[in-house]
DNA sequence: CATGAATGAGAGTTCATTCAT
DNA sequence: TATGAATGAACTCTCATTCAT
């Protein structure tokens, strides 16, 4: 008995925060490989060699734990720094943005399937804390879109939810196979597409660069800048 | 005493077909009533007058009478005779067709969350006859696409299916509120925008019908901007 | 292997009447020998030789399980059928009525128990079939009071609510050791002593029947005592 | 920084009586607002500002502390100076003293409750120190019944127990709905009618004097001493 | 003295599925 | 063919109590 073997080493008696993110990893592990549906208290305590009963001394109902989950997870996405492109041509900045949002239904799958395919269904899921985060992804492509608008790049009559529901329709549906585990998707491939469709339109014609209605572009810039200095919301 | 009383009066023995077809009528109804997970067998046995049983006699699992909803549910809609525009120009055709799957989702939200939340999220949702049957439904607009690809009304080199998935996820995220029980949508509206969306795309310029006319119209709308500027919201 | 020896005789696949009846007798057990907190279903289960499922099948809830126990068992005790004196003189017709009431806590004192010490104790009690089951034992009683009243026998200006809880208080205060387990009464004793009390009061000189035989009476009863205290207890 | 900031002020290391007083005083909160059966030690702990941990240091168990605060509550009310009336006719002090037993009720239901519904049904009742300080109320009252019948007042033939559990038993009843939340009562017209029927009866003709049977009086109380020398019990 | 993290047995309840009748 | 009584495993959740720190 020179030296005990600790079987359980870092379990008994954690503090508050460690239990919970000990439960919480657990948790999300749980969900990763089985799903909301068949996510259970038991499995998760005995993943992370808890009790039952522990996990409800934190998590106060089996619906409180999963949301968190799905909130943590998004949490650390949201912490990467997001290296937003901030100068070059617009389609480029669309084009980064529509990627970095495929990007993250690439690495989390799980996550994702969850979110689009169990929360949003929730009669409450506007009231959900994933809600707010998952706007925030949103925001990140529609600022660009927003943006231009108001430079004249993109036309400014179009309901901007419609482009949202767009892109963002097409980032999941281009997604759903690979998020049932059938297929795979090119992150670049995908984003490219994207962003030229949802540019240019499928109608021919559409001219790619139009360098010839430079005087009009001019024209719209001034107009940009006087609506500015005017003082817009 | 004379005449026994006939407590449930069509139900016993029938023939397979109509045994069947009345399990399917109530439990669709239940599907729609309570969604897949509060589905029951128990409730569907009660509401069509038969016993537990009997269905699985005819249903071997739940999973399959479920399943067997959904088809014949969806056969019905490809039932309907399809009033697809045959002529006219080909944006009214796109137009009309991305109508008719928006109406569906109008007309049966329950059968839509059921395809769109629930079985696309199984992994054999491929093997399903909803799959095929659903295909049915988005062949309709694709065909229309290919259409217009082939006249060289629409740019041949963009991929097919990521335009499907640019308006078919438009679709669903115009609707996720209705389906959410939330809100309400346009299918008029919808169908309105992600047609012009989807043709156009949303740079400047996309010139509509005639493109000569589009640097007048460009100018209109800054006008239009400057105007809207000038006299505050 | 003459003959198969039938380990459950009577238990599986009863009809409905019957495992009901079969629950609620094992119910009842349980009920009498653990009280109603520790009443679990699991135990009634087990006593009645079927599992939790089939109690849940015949039984929304734990507490509904217990709400018809009681109710049958009382049931029972108005099924009988109760003696009333009809005639004879009213003091004879009241302490009829209260031995009756006596009899029955004396014969079921779980079923005394649950009714006055724990479902009484609920917000809902006037709602249960219980309340208006008790309602009628009551009854027995106060119509005596009641036509003593009109008759003239009784004082009429006294609330028959009063009479009805001092009658009441009395029957459960002589039997709560009783019904503690830990003591016996006389129904005929309490009978008559409740009985004699409401009625004449405790106040020296009360007429009895015959105001002019009071006196050989309370001598008689003199008597009686000083027999009693010199022929030891 | 300075100086820090104290979370939980008044509560860590107290002496020992001040510990038991504060979780005594936070349990008989709980138990007021939640009832016995609702009572739970996370609560008591929560309330008080301490940990369960610390109240098992003071109460072995659940059930004791639970006792004790009915013993501590109870206390309370023994050591207001009860103002009897020791003079005056024997009909108001026995009215005074019912009135009093009434007030209490009134004034404290939860206790009440406590005490007659749930502990007086356990069979170690007469071992709790409540089942003493539940007799020192009754016993204020009877011992003016026990003076009357000393003083040939009341009728000395009667069972004193028997009083007693008409008087009580009828306190209880009148007090039962609102003792369930569900009424109210008056401790004054409640007295009243208590003592004027335990006194007289509910017979017709009851004398409320009855001077005239004074010789048969002085010869019962004649017999009562003998037998009080005669050492009964 | 005080804590509060941890437990674990057990509660009520649900429901897809089976199978004797 | 039809029944519906029966099951039992699994679920979520509760809470008095313990004990290492």
């Amino acid at each position: 008995m020179a030296r005990p073997i600790t079987t359980k080493p870092a379990s008994r008696r954690l503090p508050r925060d460690q239990r919970m993110a000990a439960i919480l990893r657990a948790a999300r592990d749980v969900l990763r490989d089985r799903g909301s549906e068949q996510f259970t208290t038991a499995e998760v305590a005995e993943r992370c060699g808890t009790s039952e009963g522990t996990i409800y001394k934190y998590f106060p109902t089996r619906r409180d734990l999963l949301l968190q989950v799905a909130e943590s997870w998004f949490e650390e996405f949201l912490a990467e720094d997001y290296p937003a492109r901030t100068d070059g041509p617009i389609a480029e900045k669309l084009y980064h943005a529509i990627w970095w949002s495929l990007s993250i239904v690439r690495r989390e799958p799980a996550l994702t399937r969850l979110v689009l395919m169990e929360l949003r269904a929730d009669p409450g899921y506007r009231k959900m804390a994933v809600y707010d985060q998952n706007r925030i992804i949103v925001e990140r492509v529609m600022r660009i879109v927003q943006e231009g608008q108001l430079s004249g790049a993109f036309r400014p009559e179009l309901d901007i939810r419609l482009i949202r529901d767009m892109i963002f329709g097409a980032i999941e549906h281009q997604t759903w196979a690979y998020l049932r585990g059938e297929g795979n998707f090119s992150v670049d491939a995908s984003a490219a597409g994207i962003t030229e469709v949802v540019m240019r339109g499928i109608v021919t014609g559409s001219p790619p660069d139009d360098p010839l209605s430079s005087t009009v572009n001019r024209l719209e810039r001034i107009a940009l800048r006087m609506e500015k200095s005017l003082g817009g919301t």
